[in-house]
This record gives C-alpha cells, sequence and structure tokens, in this order.
RNA sequence: GAGAGCGUAGCUCAGUUGGCAGAGCAGUGGACUGUGGAUCCACGGGUCGCGGGUUCGACUCCCGUCGCUCUCCCCA
C-alpha cells in the first residue's frame, strides 16, 4: 500500500515543536488578556474579494500567493493569507462600532499562503494578531508596539523593533512622486525588479536588498520629509511615548510593508539571529471604511508563531512525570491510587506492559519518568505506596493523598 | 516564478575502478515476577525515492521524474 504524505508546505507539529508552539501561544494570549483584549474567533474562508479589496490587488499576496477556489455554487472563495482583512470584515458586517467608543480584538489561527517553503515559512502558518479599532490616538500605536516588545523580552528573543511613518493620503502622493522621478534618475543602478516597482510600488525599492539598489537609494527622497502637520505629529507623538515607556527602537525611514492597506504607523520586530521578520504591524485607517464602514482609524500587528518557536532557545519545562506499576494483582489498588494522584493534577501514566521490575523501571527511563510509583502485594496490604525518584534513586513508603 | 543541494533500515549515516546491502541508535525477545539510568545474548527490519538507459552485472555511471531541504522574489 502506498503511504500518504503531507501536502507541500503543510506540516505537522509534533513533540518539542508542538510544545514550543503552544507556549509561544500562551504567553501572547496572556499578554493579550492583561492588556483586555477580547478574542474574535474567524473564517479560515472568506470571498476572495475581502482579500483583494484590503490587501491590495497589485500585492504579491493577491497576485500570486492565494488559495483560491470556487465552491459548488461557483462563489469564488479563499483561505485567509493574513487575519486583518477578516477581522475588518467582522468589524464591519457585526456593526462592532456601535457596541463601545473603541474595540481592541484579537484573533489566532491558521493562515494560508502559496509560497516555496522555506526555513520560517509554510504554506499553512499560525499567527496571532490584535488590532485596535476606532481611535487615531498613537498611545493605542504605542501600547500595541510595548506589548510586542514584553511578548518578545519575556521569550527572550533577540530583536530589533524598527519603527516608520509612511504617511497618508494628504501627503504620500507628492513623495510618491517626488520617489518616482528620482528613481528615474538612478534608473542604470537599480536591478531589474526595482525598474518595475518603481512604477508599481515605488516605496518598495527602498526596501530592496540588492547592493546596488540599496546604494542608489540612499538619497532618495524620505517620506519623513514629506509627512503632513498631523502625520508628523502623530509620529513623535509615538516616538515620545515609545521613549517613555523606555522601549528601544530604531527609526528605519526605509520601513515599507508589503500590504496597500497601512498608512502612518508601521513596524517591525526583526530577528537579529536570523533577520527575519517576527511580528509586524501598523496603522490603517481608511481600511474600515474600504471595507464598506463607517471611516474609522484602526492599528494591529500579527506575530508569526512558528516564527518565534524557532528562535525560542529555553526549553518550556514540564510537570514531573509519575510512572505507575502495577506489580502482582494489585491493579484494583493501583488504578485507584492512579486516580487520586491525577485528581491532584499530577501527570501520572500506568504501565501497560507486564514484566519484572527491572523492566518495569527500563521503561520508565524511556518514557522519559521523573518518578516511579512501585505498587505491589506489599503496598497494597500495607495501603502505602513506593515512589522512586529516577534521577537521585532514592525511594520512599508514602501513605496515599498526603503531598509528595 | 528563478536557482542550489540532498534522497540507502523507524532515526543518523557508511558503502571501496561497477561485483552477495552495512554500522550505531531505536524496536522485539531472552537463564531475570521487588529495583532502572551506556551489562550481556539473540532476533526482526530494505522496491538503495520512482521510471528508463549503458553493462555479463548498477546503491554506484547517464537521462528523466517525484519528493525533501535551502536561497532569491515576497512575507509572519
Amino acid at each position: 500500500m502506498e503511504e500518504f504524505q503531507s501536502v507541500r508546505g503543510f506540516h505537522d507539529l509534533l513533540g518539542e515543536e508542538a510544545k514550543r508552539f503552544r507556549y509561544v501561544s500562551e504567553l501572547i494570549r496572556e499578554k493579550l488578556r492583561v492588556y483586555n483584549f477580547e478574542e474574535i474567533v474567524l473564517p479560515v474562508v472568506e470571498y476572495l474579494e475581502v482579500f483583494q479589496r484590503s490587501i491590495g490587488e497589485a500585492t504579491d499576496i493577491v497576485q500570486k500567493e492565494m488559495f483560491s477556489f470556487e465552491d459548488r455554487k461557483g462563489r469564488r472563495l479563499a483561505l485567509r493569507p493574513e487575519g486583518t482583512a477578516g477581522a475588518v470584515r467582522a468589524y464591519v458586517q457585526n456593526r462592532l462600532y456601535a457596541l463601545k467608543p473603541y474595540v481592541k480584538l484579537f484573533y489566532e489561527g491558521p493562515m494560508f499562503r502559496y509560497e516555496r517553503p522555506q526555513a520560517g515559512r509554510y504554506r499553512q502558518f499560525h499567527q496571532i494578531g490584535a488590532e485596535v479599532f476606532g481611535t487615531m490616538d498613537p498611545l493605542a500605536d504605542a501600547e500595541l508596539i510595548n506589548l510586542v516588545h514584553e511578548i518578545l523580552l519575556e521569550m527572550g528573543i533577540d530583536v530589533t523593533i524598527e519603527v516608520n511613518s509612511i504617511g497618508c493620503k494628504v501627503c504620500r502622493p507628492a513623495h510618491r512622486d517626488a520617489l518616482i522621478e528620482y528613481l528615474s534618475g538612478v534608473e542604470g543602478h537599480l536591478c531589474d525588479v526595482c525598474i518595475d516597482r518603481r512604477d508599481k510600488n515605488p516605496l518598495r525599492v527602498l526596501d530592496c536588498k540588492v547592493p546596488t539598489c540599496k546604494e542608489a537609494v540612499k538619497e532618495a527622497p524620505k517620506m519623513l520629509d514629506f509627512l503632513c502637520h498631523e502625520c508628523r505629529e502623530h509620529y513623535s507623538k509615538l516616538k515620545e511615548h515609545l521613549t517613555n515607556l523606555s522601549i528601544p527602537y530604531r527609526e528605519n525611514p526605509n520601513l515599507v510593508r508589503g500590504l496597500d492597506y497601512y498608512t502612518k504607523t508601521v513596524f517591525e520586530a526583526v530577528s537579529n539571529e536570523l533577520g527575519i521578520t517576527v511580528i509586524a504591524g501598523g496603522r490603517y485607517d481608511y481600511l474600515v471604511e474600504e471595507m464598506g464602514g463607517p471611516p474609522t482609524p484602526a492599528v494591529g500587528f500579527a506575530v508569526g508563531i512558528e516564527r518565534l518557536s524557532m528562535l525560542l532557545r529555553s526549553e518550556p519545562k514540564e510537570d514531573p512525570l509519575y510512572f505507575l506499576i502495577p506489580f502482582g494483582e494489585v491493579l484494583d489498588y493501583a488504578l485507584t491510587l492512579a486516580k487520586t494522584l491525577r485528581s491532584e493534577g499530577r501527570r501520572v501514566e500506568v504501565s501497560y506492559r507486564k514484566g519484572g521490575l527491572k523492566k518495569q523501571l527500563e521503561l520508565a527511563n524511556r518514557l522519559k519518568a521523573d518518578y516511579a510509583i512501585i505498587v505491589g502485594e506489599e503496598e497494597k496490604l500495607g495501603n502505602f505506596y513506593t515512589i522512586k525518584d529516577l534521577k537521585t534513586g532514592q525511594q520512599i513508603r508514602v501513605q496515599p493523598s498526603p503531598s509528595l
């Protein structure tokens, strides 16, 4: 029989990997809880248009990375490539803007992008995202970055937090024009991709890694010099807040994000070890309106759980494992004991094998137990059990129920 | 979409001008039914990714194909 294989880019997470994944997820969720974010459980499938409209028709995500398909009635659907689009759709559809002056939501779950898999990149990957709807206050931006900073600090992950402002409807066009003009002047030094980008999305040229492009772009007009009064004010307030929160950050005037909906603040946490982005976000003040809602400013970020997990050095520690060995005709007694220990919250594994004590203790080691609990005729008769510390070899007799 | 590397036992990997398919670990069993962590013995396990070609003979050489990994583009 031919055996099956998981689909390319779709991975099983097992063992330590699964534990790290869970640890990261729980740490972030706990952080979101204390910041008073409310969970919203979103569908994995949306109408294709939801993503096309929000993420932007010209982006790589929409153009070549979507798992899109038609259902039986010919509706054009897609597996979500990111979370913000769906969150905004839900915000509008459920009239969440009528609930409170502003709302803070988070979601968690799988995202799908049809890309060539490589280190830290899967076709199904997982994100936790947080969004604040309904406020222009740069304090929201700052708190989000603070939250991100705290997560990374607690996990001991070495990153640089980069921030930038990419302006708004008012100030962006002038910069764009100036940039295109500048790029045309240095066209000879740009790579092919960048020449193409100049017309479609000139901001992205600033982000190019090709050395000659980097060099050519050094003197390019900076968005920061074009910011309108409002954006300038917003950005400087944000930096002020970050300083007050003592968050180390680096201003990166070339930081651009790949999605169309961003305005003003954009930020990223980049691993100093691997150079990959692990958390990224920004403000998107027009998106809610563009998705059919009332004009509503918003900010958010998303973290890649796998990417964070793979930077995790320390292994999450586990509760001790007790390996219970029934020895002789004592199953009734042994199982009652197991029940008691488990009800106390202990991790108990009852041996599923027969064999001498020697074999059983070997088994205990193989299963990575911390303690062996030996229950034989003697124990049953005397109503106690024997517990052996498998690290030290020390062994003591214990009456059931009192703490071990 | 473009490029590079790798596919031999469950895992990590050897495999000599082209001449019977190997080791370590893991697994199973064992003078051993009250004491383990590198004690001993035995055993099982393979379409050498797949398909073709060259050859008396291919794990080895050639072509194709699939898969995995990594890089670029882009992104979490």
